[in-house]
DNA sequence: TTGAAAACCGGAGCACTGCTCCGAATTAAA
DNA sequence: TTTAATTCGGAGCAGTGCTCCGGTTTTCAA
């Protein structure tokens, strides 16, 4: 690659970067050239699709995060270095807002950019998954598509900017649903009939 | 209203409808004037805004949900009826995909033209909670807010082409966290280092 | 150093979008 | 039938994604 070329490349996804962070994925890709002092032309030929680009963000966001999954599977609790890999990856996508879609598509359009650094993912989380299954403190009858599907569903709602101050807690919900052979708090309340005391 | 007027609408509605069922929620408002066979400037002034358009199209069938609600309300098992219409709200937004990220914007959004319609769907389930939670099946530490958060979730899964066959299962996961004090299968699995069967 | 091919740059241009605005046509009341 | 209020339809504006190609810059062999 030319050395101008690989200038620009770098240049772009600098400014890609902020700009996405700042209006989501679905930021003009004409407002990301302008930004970036560069041609039209020159974008579309670095990333040839609003895809590619955003793969080019997330790759390195996606491998570590892989990574990661390898270290907490050899030290400690199944069942919190779950949660914690859970906690990481949906804060990965957190400001990407519009990307998880994107995500989502790509894992079944073997097509896309973005498809290989989605599969990973989910093997990654698959990884964690059976471990915690293994040690009878996760549910049977989730496998790793569902646990990237639920990684999606709490990214999107995190995403939400109405939803964001619940995000936490539904987190908590959802942690919950997944591990219920963890040690944690009986949510369910006391005897029927019982004094409907709200929370918060 | 005049007559030539009331007519236009409500053929326009009724291409909207099926326009919407087709490309989702972010179908070209020009498209559905062309369809209608009307000109673009007597869409706009029927339905000043999107939103609008789309809360007309859900309005009738947000009322019935809320009334079905009560209904359920009155009879039978709390977390069943619970269950039930947790279904209902969820096959409600189904096909009008991009829909559930307008109404989960506009129930923070007063001068939304959904706003309404989202804070009467939220009471309702509100109620439909109190009730099992007061029953002592249903976490006591989620409000209606969190209720109406889950439902968007599982809604816009279930939107997700790639995450459908899944979403099913996911419902009952995550109906299974609401209500842990519901007569259901322990899915935890085995003993700790037991036989690692996959399930599926 | 020079020359020319290969690589790269930038933006004009096309078809589309949401949305506004206003002259022309239609309706309903006087 | 006249007349005034309502409604109609689409031209027009500024923005979008994306393609295409003439001109410029870099690289490297001669």
């Amino acid at each position: 690659m030319r050395a101008d070329a690989r200038k620009n490349r770098d240049h772009l996804l600098a400014i890609a970067r902020s700009t996405v962070l700042e209006q989501g994925a679905q930021a003009s890709l004409r407002d990301i050239a302008r930004r970036a002092e560069v041609g039209l032309g020159t974008l579309y030929r670095h990333f040839p699709t609003r895809e590619a680009l955003l793969e080019a963000l997330l790759r390195a966001d996606f491998d570590t995060l892989a990574c990661r999954a390898d270290e907490l599977a050899q030290a400690g609790d199944p069942a919190r270095s779950l949660v914690t890999w859970l906690h990481e990856a949906i804060a990965v996508t957190h400001g990407f807002s519009g990307a998880i879609a994107l995500m989502v598509a790509a894992i079944a359009d073997e097509g896309s950019a973005l498809h290989a650094s989605c599969v990973t993912l989910r093997a990654a989380g698959t990884r964690l998954l059976r471990r915690a299954q293994e040690d009878g403190v996760a549910r049977r009858d989730i496998d790793g598509n569902d646990l990237f599907a639920l990684i999606s569903a709490l990214a999107w709602l995190a995403d939400q900017p109405p939803l964001v101050p619940r995000a936490d807690h539904l987190f908590d919900v959802i942690a919950d649903a997944i591990l219920p052979g963890r040690p944690g708090t009986p949510h369910a309340g006391g005897a029927p009939g019982g004094s409907a005391v709200q929370p918060r």
